[in-house]
DNA sequence: TATGAATGAGTCTTCATTCAT
DNA sequence: AATGAATGAAGACTCATTCAT
């Protein structure tokens, strides 16, 4: 009695209406925000009735939890994303250079959501557990590149996550925030030659 | 029109209770979120009538646009309230590692706070622009700072900016995000090698 | 930007409750006053709830507006509503009389609106301008309607509009005013043979 | 106990000081209506403080209708407020002429309080005698005159109570609602006529 | 499955009136 | 007598969620 199931469609017409929902939900809360946007745009976005959304999700938060989901599996941590090859030693520098330029490319195309996405995951403690265990995800996964490659094996874990978060500072640093007093590719330098610092 | 006028008040009264009423505005919201804390909530935890509210405030955002402003200019960035004193370059080390200690308890002290104000921060522009004007001033104080020192004159305010960079991601690690993976002792020490290594 | 729009309804159920909500909501806000009758009440009286009043209304002036838009096509001006039917101008004092009697029945059966209308009228100017058509509207038909009998047909836009004027003044002055040492039946002669003199 | 009295104030200090917030809030209520005024508003305009306003009255609209009592018997019957001298009844035309010019200059001068106050005569009962109240006066004062310089001696309370009407009405056709296609000199002559007419 | 009309609790804000000084 | 700070009830409007069809 009272209170439908949440149903979880399995055919496949039901699940495209499902990830359409998510999609436009989404973008929308990551547009204008959690609170200003309403479950009648969501739907009116996602072509659906307001309906059928509560037949697919427990709630407004919902929709967004799913959304959060799979932006932090796909798009949070870019570095997961990166196609990481063998490193050539001698050649170090460069190589990082050019993990750090497609970092920012990775950033800058994300970068119309990413603000309130990060709103969110400091406000939400659900949210914040999920990026949490992607960034370790992102962390273990670069301590064990580098020790494949026999870089930088002494406290690991801690160099990558280091180093992870100094390239994700300058990320943004660049896309979000470009101060004008700064030099940004001085920064980058500084940056690089810290990172080869650490790693030898 | 018929709209009465926002009251600055003069007495001494009026001003602790404008103040009251920013404190606990600010920190309800803080605790709660802005959405999530409704008018009569602060008026009633500031002692005041909800009425009374909007003589000194012109909107429920009002108030927490003082309280950021306030929080800005005296806690986010905490590297303006720590005194830094002369610098003995024989024991930079040290040095650096004791202001990195007083950080950690800074930060330590206004964690309850500060995770929504990010969030908003992140979601709000003007917010935004208000955090980016102290971090600024932070970044010239500490580069001014090391001028004075003759610490690492070139380059000198891309440096500051990465080393504030780096510190304050070392307190969040320490006071929010705890890894169970990570040594924090060992993580200090990376920080530390890595500013010293810049400053050389 | 989130509000929801106004919906235009289509089905019948709908009309009907749009109607409805129009019908209590107009009759409440004329027998207490615009400022004195609340949505919740509105809703009430109509047997719906507050909130799917401003799927159909923009907000409760709209509710009021449609009202009087109604008001005005079919009450505020009877003499629209009455059948003038050819006169028979040897008749003419009798005809005339007739037509006040009409008048002042149609007056007397919408008397408990009609102040408060009135008052608005005289305080919102789109509202005034909405009476201002029919008025025109009215003036015109019965001047044509002359016009069609060959009565008076110098000045006769003038002559309309006064023939009106008097005959509204003289509905007033029996329904609503009435002066304990005025006759009435000695000032509807009056109004009577005026009338029949600017017409001769 | 509780509510103090309201104080009929004696002193000339204190008198001006009633007047004058009787002035500037009707002022203001005719300007932008009863319920688009506030008592702050009121009491700033007048140069008092809020509490004092009510020691003088008993509520808000008890301010309003004491501007409306001085308004009805100075202004709102401005027949009372024309000499009528005596008349030369041979020249009766221009007489009338002349009391009507007086008459419209009389209210195109209060024009911009007229509308509102009509408004709430409407929607108030209480204000609505305050005016039937004088408007008895006026129509027994013009009977009287009348009858002094014999005119139309017969139904003479019908006759004036008529004729006061179609001049009252006039004037607000000219002042408020000129209507494009109407001539107001022909319109004036039709009146004339009329009160010509009635008073053989 | 799907619709979208309907609900009604919840919130910000205003303002007439009172009260401490 | 006077001030103006303070009160708190009231009201318009929104929106997540449910329900009749």
């Amino acid at each position: 009695m009272g209170k439908l199931e949440i149903r979880e469609p399995t055919q496949k017409r039901s699940i495209e209406k499902k990830n359409k929902i998510i999609e436009s939900g989404f973008e929308l809360i990551c547009k204008k925000g959690f609170h200003n946007t309403n479950t009648a745009e969501i739907a009116k976005a996602a072509g659906v009735s307001t309906g059928i959304v509560y037949q697919y999700f427990k709630d407004k938060r919902d929709i967004f939890m799913y959304g959060i989901e799979q932006y932090a599996k796909n798009l949070m941590f870019p570095i997961n994303q990166i196609s990481l090859k063998k490193i050539d030693k001698k050649n170090i520098y460069n190589e990082i250079e050019s993990v750090i330029d497609d970092l920012v490319k990775f950033h800058a195309s994300t970068k119309s959501s990413h603000e309130e996405i990060i709103a969110i995951q400091h406000s939400d403690q659900e949210v914040n557990e999920i990026f949490h265990r992607y960034e370790l995800e992102a962390s273990t996964n670069f301590a064990n590149f580098l020790v494949d490659n026999n870089i930088g094996s002494k406290d690991i874990n801690e160099k990558s996550h280091f180093i992870l978060s100094i390239m994700d500072d300058f990320c943004h640093e660049v896309v979000y925030h470009r101060h004008d007093n700064l030099n940004y590719d001085v920064m980058k330098d500084l940056v690089i030659k810290t990172i080869v610092n650490l790693l030898d």
